[in-house]
This record gives structure tokens, sequence and C-alpha cells, in this order.
DNA sequence: TCTTTTTTCGGGTACGTACCCGTACTTAAA
DNA sequence: TTTAAGTACGGGTACGTACCCGAAAAAAGA
């Protein structure tokens, strides 16, 4: 432990200020870019700061300062499928991390199944003079109206979880949904060399822009491009909107009865639950069976060997980089990478353990 | 952006002053433990710090007391394998997040091949008034005599990417060895139903406590639990200390030669890249192979299919978290958990883009 | 040339905490 | 009782930056 920092005299605000000879007063408006600075001497001082690589001290800065941010979230609650609860710890994570450098952060958690919860969340977040927003565009005409609200209030916005195309966010953090599903049929193909393999979506709603579809895609593309004579693998397909275990499994169990030769499933999210009970019940384990999220039942499955792998997609770091993105853009002023993919991490029994929370 | 940050008067030394009928100085005096305070004032101080939930705001702290904690980082050179280039980035990504708290660091890299330059760079560290160190401990016995020293001035130390057990380190951060041999196990039996599997060590020397051999000791475990009357696999194995691309894949190769029925390779460090390029240049790409790190050559092998799984354990992460964690310690005075494993990454053609750098 | 307005700048205080230094008060020694 | 040696505490300044306020200087108007 010493005393006396040793940068002390070289760089700051007094370093600047005397070498231009003007007064601290002067330098920090120049580097605030306010006005009542001659051209000159603001010349003077940005070639000094440029020179001595000046950094401000945060520390001091954000003290002095007594500036606030307010930052919303505005992401699904957990009721409906335990996932949720893991992008809000780490939302909780990064709050924790920042909230001594001034951030105020407020919660707005809507309902996946009432779209009118989210659109309620968004007018309250407009009307509440924030700073900027990370949400998950769940309903995408929804969000579209939201963010465009936000660019026109000029409030920065990061998604998370799911992207949508051509809004100008600050940043997308999430997974990379077509690369995802090509992963899940590398997967596939490592144990099952040719026969049929069902494909599932379960969701309460699934339209055009629905971003299971774009897993789907992406599974279609690695499972026909590595089609070859000698190992041929057909892909069959149902979607499932009613979403309660029992409707999942007689409609899995249907295809099933018509495919006889199905040699593994693929559920494009964490719905493959409902899927691992009926197969368990039915002591079908034999088939390979491949999902989404670490979700409790989910694990549950995967240790006792129903699920052959899951698809992580660290949900709960999506939640804190998204606020940090946030944080890092309008605090420090850093620039930020438009796409912040996260890994797709592929979770078996054996390494579970490492991945949960 | 609001001005007058919300707590303002509710917390913060002036506040307990106020209520304590003190000076700030006096709080102060307590807070730090120091000495001058009288029992009565000590205890009514620190339960008005309990009730109101004091918590110091370390931007202040830190700016008020011109304290520099001095860090080593004490790890291999990137000359042997470009492994260690991702440690040296992620201790590189933290310091540039906690030097404006007043972090200086200093870095010392060894030579994988000369014990020596390990032992000397100990002793400058010893020498150097330091407040806390991350180092690899990559030659177990030098590493003993180095953390014991550190003993007994007191200094913390955090290990990274291998464990002493035993040792009083502040934490371990880095894979659980034992695991990650498992789960290669796993993903070996996922494609291979039976038949022979070979295990390969590469290292210049391979001692009793060499950290390959509890890998090792996972594979093991979770192939012959795992073997069912219907389904084998026996494993072979060989050391190789002679560690160019020649004398491995001559190794290798006559393993294969006599073995004609071995069906997956599992070669339990980086040095992986050797045999695939024995198994690429003899066109035998339809053996399963499975190795470890991100490491460029690595890559190249498993994008074009010659590997067909890396075991990844963040190594930037390691860096980065190691690093955090004497400073978090130190400096922040937090709790640490003293065993922080980090994720053993499956990774594939299909995901490998998403784990680079 | 003398005002008035605008521009340009410096002094000084504040942020929340750390810590030096000085003082009043207590206790023990003379 | 006087003196010495603590003990308990408060005042005040500093850290590096932000920003208010007022003053000097320059420009514009008269």
């Amino acid at each position: 432990m010493k005393k006396e920092r040793a940068e002390g005299q070289l760089s700051g605000v007094k370093e600047i200020a005397r070498r231009a000879g003007v007064s601290i007063a002067t330098v920090d408006r120049v580097i605030h870019n306010r006005k009542g600075v001659s051209e000159a001497t603001r010349q003077r001082i940005n070639e000094i700061i440029e020179d001595i690589g000046f950094q401000p001290n945060i520390l001091a800065s954000r003290l002095a300062s007594k500036k606030t941010n307010r930052f919303a979230v505005l992401i699904p609650n957990a009721s409906e499928t335990d996932y949720w609860e893991a992008p809000r710890k780490g939302v909780e994570r990064a709050y924790q991390e920042i909230k001594q450098y001034g951030i105020q952060l407020e919660q707005f958690l809507f309902d996946l199944n009432d779209k009118t919860t989210f659109a309620k969340h968004a007018t309250t977040i407009l009307d509440g003079d924030f700073d900027g927003v990370v949400l998950a565009p769940s309903f995408v005409n929804e969000a579209r109206k939201f963010t465009a609200a936000c660019e026109s209030r000029k409030i920065p916005y990061v998604f998370v979880n799911s992207d949508v195309p051509g809004a100008e966010s600050l940043a997308y953090v999430g997974p990379h949904l077509f690369k995802s599903g090509r992963l899940a049929g590398q997967l596939i193909r490592f144990g099952v060399k040719s026969g049929k393999v069902l494909l599932v979506n379960i969701s309460r709603e699934i339209d055009a822009y629905h971003h299971l579809l774009r897993k789907e895609e992406g599974f279609r593309s690695y499972i026909n491009r590595t089609n070859k004579k000698n190992s041929v693998i057909h892909i069959e397909k149902i979607d499932i909107t009613v979403t309660n275990d029992k409707a999942v499994g007689e409609a899995v169990g249907a295809v099933l009865e018509a495919h006889a030769d199905v040699a593994a499933i693929f559920v494009t999210n964490s719905r493959v639950r409902s899927v691992a009970k009926y197969l368990r019940k039915r002591r079908k384990n034999k088939l390979t069976l491949i999902g989404y999220d670490l979700i409790e039942e989910n694990i549950g499955y995967l240790t006792e060997g129903t699920i052959d792998f899951l698809i992580g997609q660290k949900p709960e770091e999506q939640g804190y980089l998204g606020l940090m993105v946030l944080f890092q853009a309008v605090v420090m002023g850093k620039k930020i990478d438009k796409e912040q993919y996260m890994p797709i991490d592929i979770i078996t029994r054996e390494n579970v353990e490492f991945y949960k929370n």
C-alpha cells in the first residue's frame, strides 16, 4: 500500500490547466463541450488533452456531478417458465455494481400471455424520464412501436434475448438464433447417422417473425447440408400451440406412432421438459432429445438422462450485459458493438453443474 | 438526468455523525477500527451504522485515501502455445476496469520450459512489496515454496488454471479437471457405442501431481461407469513426453496400427493439434478426436472437421476473474468463494465463433 | 468616446470520505 | 496540588472533477 498515486501530477485537469495557462474551469468547459471558450484556447486545450492522453477520473467525476441516471428494464416476469428469473438476476447483479455511480434502476415485468401489460409498461417508461431502457422484444409489433417512441425521444435502448432487425437499438445482447439451430443439428448428427428427426416448436403463438422459426431454419440448414448418400436424415416437424404437458404429449405421441423410425427430437425452446415428461412416462429414453435452457425441470431430465443436450444461452449474462452495455454507453461514453452474441453453450449431464444459476 | 442524489442525506458518515452527536472524524475512526474512541461511543456509532445499513461510497473513499495497491501476476508466457495469451488478455481487461481505483499491476511471465524463471520472478515479487498475487502454479513444488513465503508475509494469492490442494490460497479460479475429463468421456460415448478409445497425454514432464492425470481419472471414471454389456469401450493410453509434431505422430501412429479398432482419440490438453495434424495427413478423419483449448491451430482443425470437439476452459475469463477476485477481496473487502470453477465449454465447428478470443 | 451586450475566463465551493493536527479532558505520577 | 502522559474528540483540508457566479475583456451599439 503506497501513498502518492503515481500519475498524480502528470494527468488530470489541473495539469492541463497549468500547461495551457488557463484555469481548471476553462479546461472543464472544453472537456464537456460547453460554450464560453474561444476557439483558440479550445484547440490548444484539446491538443494538450490529446497529448497527455487525458482520461478523466470517473470516481471524482461522478462524485462531483451529482448526476443520477435512471434506467428501465422491460422483460417478462418469471411466472410462465422460470427462464426469465436468470436475466433478472443478471440485471440485479449489474445494478449492484453500478449503483454507486448514481444509477437508479426500475424494473417492469410484463406477462408473456398478455401483450397489453407490455404496452402499459411501455407507456409508463416513456412518461418516466428515463435515460435508457433494456428490453426483451417478445411482442415484435408492440416493441416496434415502443422503440420508435424511444428514438424520437432520444432514449437509447438495448435488446436482450431476441432481436428486432432494422431497429436503431444501441445493441443486441443475446444468442445468434440461426446458429444455435445449426448447432442442434450438429449434435443430433453426431449421435444419429440416419433416420428421422422430429423438430418441435411449442409456443402459444407462432407467427412469421417468431424467433423459434429462425432456430428451425438453422437446424434445417445444417441437416440438409450434411445429408450424404450413406447418411440421410429426414426432418419431421410439428408446431404445438397448446402448451400444457398433456397436449404436448399427445401431439408428440401421435407423430412418434406415425413415424416409428424417429431417432431424435429437437425442441426449439425450453418447453423441452414437456416432451421429456412424455418420453419418460412412455419409457422412450433411447430417443435422443435436445432442447433449450437450464430451467430447473430441464436440468432434472438432463441429469436423469431423458434429455441428452440442453443448449444454453447464458440468460443471466444477457441481463447483466444488457444493463452494463447501457451503462457503458450512457455514463462512460464508450462505443458499443451493436451485436453482442452470447456463446451457445452445450450442456450435458456432466457439465451442467458449472452452468447453473 | 436528475440532480440531488436520492440517498443524499439519509446515509453517509455525515448522517451517522449527526445521529450520534459526534464529529465525522470520530465516525471515521470507528469505521476503520482505529483507536481513540471510547467504547461507549464506538458501540453507539456501530449501532447506527447497522441501523441505516451504511455502505461507504467507494468512489469517495478511494479518492480521498490516495492508497495504491500493487498486484502481481505470475503466469507462463505465450511462446510455447498461444494458450496463455488469453489469460493475459483477461488480466489486462480486469486491470483496465480497476486501475481507476488506484491499482497498479505488474506482470511476470515465466518460461514453461524453465523452472528457474518461475523461481526468479517469485523472488522479485516477494521483494516487491505487493498486496496480492495471481499465479498459475505450473510447477507444483516451486509454487508451494512461493505461496508459503506469501503466507508468512500475509500476501494473499489466487491460483488460476490449476490448483494446489492444501494451499491457503484466497481462491482457485479454473476448471474442475476431473469433471472435464468425465465430460470428454460422455462426448466420446455419445458417438462411439463400443470399441477402443485412445487416451493421449502430451507433456514434457508428467509427474504424479500433473494436472493432466486428473483429467485422465475423470475420463476413466465416466467410461468405466457407463460400460454396459452391449456397449463396452476399452481405453488404450500413451504418455508422450517428446512434444514435437513428428514424435507425437509416430507415437500415435504406432498405437493405431497395433489397435485397428480404435474409434476415438482423447488428448488431454491443447496438444491435440499435433494428433490432428497426423490424422489429417493419414486421412484418418473418421476417427473421433477430442481435445482441449481454443488455440488457433486447434480451431483450424475443428473447422475443417478433423477435431470433433474441443473442451474450453475459458482462459480469458480465468485471467479476468483471477485479478478481479483479488481486487474484490483486498480493496473492497468482500468475502470470496474459495473455489471458482469455470464452465467447461463444449465447442464444435458450429459454435466456435462465439467462443473465440 | 461612452454604454451596453456578449464573450471569455478564473475563483471558489461542493461531492463523500480519509486523515492530520490541535485541544480539552482524564488519569497517574510527582 | 502541580505536572506529565495519555485518551477522546473536533476542526479543517485534501482527493479530482463539476459547476455556479461574478469579473475582466472584447465586441457591438450609441
